[in-house]
DNA sequence: TATCGGATATACAAAAATTTATGGATAAAG
DNA sequence: CTTTATCCATAAATTTTTGTATATCCGATA
């Protein structure tokens, strides 16, 4: 009952959950299909659950399968950085590591950082997880993460690098259109750009917005923090974006200032596991520098 | 550089750092010594690293092969994981769940809940994993965890169960050998005890302490709060411990009651993958209301 | 309706991995 | 100073795993 399950098995899981078929599988892992389908076999009966039903026009994952999915990814995650961790054995600032941000992080506001690192390390391979989910250090798909929230406890090395403070913001060409509000009350005659569905992320830090938060406050809506911003730099509306973004910007235009008191932390985050591993402690704090420099 | 890597080598690795030798994997991983080895050396060609130092006397682990294995338990945990959740797939409430609990909740407060769970649902296998490193969960070396602290961000499920007062306490037979003290202060005079070294969750958790906390301050230390509390009862001095342990101990004293304002919240939490798993689900439910019925 | 592409299942041969057996070398115990 | 128990390395034998080739089924499409 208890026996040890050959860890191969879980991999060619895996890979049929994220192809669909026996033969899309072989295809990623460099197998073949009568392979595969015979590991998937023996999981079934190692494990004792049926995985997929065998239609005749392929595998359908069962719920057994789709609960224990995201357990193989976080193999697939943690094996990856075992590789990540490898290659960065070397003398001088080598090797990979994987950052993840948020979209509006990851393309407005890292890019000329990474250049500053890329100039001083120039051997070191930079993979950008852009994405708004925060897992990812959480199944190792990332070694540092640069996220709006404390992470937990002791389990990651943490670094506040500073505040970003929020706002609402218009396009001129929209303000010249549209008599600019000047009460929060005001908001309600204008166009406003805001997201499509309410995640948890945005109810944890929405707790100071000056207004009960529904998706029907907004006519534009769009889960994509880029693409709100690209509706709020076309002059769509007035939307809520950090400062910083758009400061610099003569054409955007503060809408109510001082009205939104809502800032956001900002932290540098890395697994504990890699604090002593000293490329990975290399990037965090010359990310850490650089960050809180601006 | 980036292929795929045989999931059985990182197993293999995994045994012979735990057990130290070739043999000693083989032995624990139901192989044999040549196919251990064999492994060893596929891996290190694969990661291209050296993982161990072959010495006529045995197997060396490099400070590679140290910094990687904090993944591959990781890896291990995980495959655990998907074990359990494979024999939860039944009708009834059957299969097993790993709880992790701190020493002190797990030896005073959590056996008599674990009575009535035994009795609701006798078919049910519970783990108990006591320790007071609280990476249980994000190592997913357990399904739920009872905290003193709250989880991170949305990657658990997380419930209140109550707070617990923390008040300084000491046995009848200590009092009537030394004045009780009046204030604070007067601590000083008195046998007290307390930690040895100086936790990342002490110094997270005692910010509102009346005293700068050190170890010198106590005469008896342990980082055992199991052997603080037994040293407490035993009449050894005053120490600090959760109210609800000695209420009704009419052996053990309140000392300067009400002056350590100092409460901890009790999290019951569960990984977030696990929540719609319905013995999971139904043991986080039924450990919340017992708990939170005391 | 016939055909093509893509899917799984199966049989058998080929390849690969594991086990068995053995040897040498070290350290501890009698 | 043996004896014993470990440990790892190596080579031959064997088992296990994998790959190839083929059959069959389904659905889309002309």
């Amino acid at each position: 009952m208890d026996k040890a399950i050959n860890w191969t098995l879980y991999h060619s899981f895996l890979a049929v959950m994220e192809q669909g078929s026996l033969s899309g599988a072989a295809r990623v892992t460099g197998s073949t299909q009568p392979t595969i389908g015979r590991h998937i076999t023996e999981l079934e009966k190692a494990l004792n659950v049926s995985l997929f039903i065998r239609t005749q026009t392929g595998f359908v994952a069962t719920d057994v399968a789709h609960e224990l999915l995201p357990h193989a990814q976080q193999m697939a995650a943690t094996a990856a950085s075992i590789q990540r961790s490898a290659q960065r054995v070397g003398e001088g600032i080598s090797g990979s590591v994987r950052i993840s941000v948020s979209e509006v992080v990851g393309v407005e506001i890292l890019p000329p950082v990474l250049a500053k690192l890329r100039h001083t390390y120039p051997e070191l391979v930079i993979e950008l997880v852009v994405s708004d989910a925060p897992h990812d250090l959480l199944y190792r798909e990332a070694d540092i993460a640069l996220r709006m929230f404390r992470p937990t406890q002791n389990a990651f090395v943490a670094r506040l690098i500073g505040q970003l403070e929020l706002g609402f913001y218009a396009h001129r060409t929209y303000l010249n259109q549209h008599s600019a509000p000047r009460t929060v009350a005001d908001l309600s005659q204008h166009t406003l750009i805001g997201f499509d569905t309410m995640s948890d992320y945005i109810r944890n830090h929405t707790a100071a917005f000056p207004m009960a938060l529904d998706r029907t406050l907004f006519q534009y809506r769009s889960d994509s923090s880029l693409a709100q911003l690209a509706m709020l730099r076309a002059g769509v509306g007035i939307g809520v974006c950090q400062s910083g973004l758009v400061a610099d910007d003569p054409e955007i235009i503060s809408v109510l200032p001082g009205q939104l008191a809502l800032s956001l932390d900002m932290w540098l985050t890395m697994h504990e596991d890699l604090k002593r591993n000293r490329v990975c402690k290399t990037v965090f704090d010359f990310l850490g520098a650089a960050l809180a420099a601006d």
